[in-house]
DNA sequence: CTACATATTAGTACCTGGTTCTAAAATGAT
DNA sequence: ATCATTTTAGAACCAGGTACTAATATGTAG
């Protein structure tokens, strides 16, 4: 095996897991750990105990802000039954590979996860939508997305959220979500985020 | 300061940053090293490397089960510019972990996947949406989208497609797109759909 | 074949942020 | 004064490295 082939196995190894030491590479490339370090050294990628730093530093960015697996994108600000705003960057699996143009169920994710979670609930349900996408979003755009509740109806009852989403101050998206409320009888979309921020 | 007192102390300060090493903690505390590790190990707090270790551990569990791939759902029968069906099985990595609750985002992704699929063109993006979460669906539950193609305005125009989606029988979401073909300069949702079922 | 370059391996010293253990000193309570 | 608790000190050791030097393999051109 030459050695960019074994660099680019290395690469997809540290890919598919990066909890992996020197050690363990050693065994799997059949190479002495000096040659995995010279190898990493080359390739720019940082040691075990860095990438874990990375990784843990990443998602307190996230973690900090709000429960980041209920969501998609970070929820920045959030003051509940009143407004939200969230944060999500455009990545290679958001795109179509051919053109770089976001999926739109992404950029709708994004503005849905946030209606549900700005609606102060134990339990809260997207009834219905009214969406628009304004103009399309490009790969490494960074969407930020401003919900706004309209109405509140009481408990068990609908609420109203508008979000709109920015890239930079263009408008590229909109939408009208109607949210139901402790409704588990009916209709879609659970979410739990009762202010549990960290 | 008391032994508790200083304790709570600690909880708080690594709670606060949990990046925060022994050493910066005798800094704030004012005590020597080996009396902030006593208190760690009685308080059953890890060492910061197996701290930033959880953490990382994880981020990385949530990111691999967030965006699965391409498009949604299995498109098993296609008529370009007339109808198709796609099929999705609703999984774990789709559901509210809590109640088992389908993400709505994920019954969107579906429904706007097929619309752009069978609309028969190289660029087709989905310009807005009018949706209705029918009924919520559930953990192993099968959706079967269903697509009709309405009007077809020519090249450079605007399609609308209406999607249903059934579980078995019953009518669990409803959508109308309008999707844009060829209109690159405007509207979001690209469309690279040749039949790529994964 | 020789000479040279590149790649690989070996080995040592050193680093951080700890653990584990033993033991001495300080502090407090009775 | 005595005893228990608390705190501090110090040394040995560990993982998973970095940084550096140096020897050995391997390939390649003349």
């Amino acid at each position: 095996m030459s050695k960019k082939e074994r660099q680019q196995q290395l690469l997809h190894i540290i890919d598919g897991n990066p909890f992996v030491t020197d050690r363990e590479l050693t065994r799997q490339l059949k190479v002495s750990i000096q040659t995995i370090r010279l190898d990493r050294l080359e390739l720019g990628i940082p040691e075990l105990r860095e990438r874990m730093k990375q990784m843990a530093e990443h998602s307190y960015d996230q973690v900090r802000s709000l429960p980041p697996d209920e969501v998609v994108g970070d929820i920045v600000d959030l003051q509940l039954d009143r407004s939200g705003i969230s944060i999500f960057e455009i990545r290679e699996e958001h795109v179509f590979s051919r053109n770089g143009i976001a999926r739109g169920h992404y950029v709708f994710a994004q503005a849905n996860s946030l209606a549900v979670a700005v609606i102060n609930d134990e339990i809260a349900l997207t009834a219905s939508a009214d969406i628009r996408f304004v103009r399309m979003v490009r790969l490494g755009e960074k969407c930020i997305a401003k919900a706004q509740v309209r109405s509140l109806a009481g408990r068990n009852g609908k609420a109203e959220v508008d979000v709109f989403t920015y890239v930079g101050e263009e408008l590229v998206f909109q939408g009208h979500f109607v949210v139901y409320r402790s409704a588990i009888e009916e209709y879609s979309e659970g979410g739990n985020r009762s202010a549990d921020r960290h």
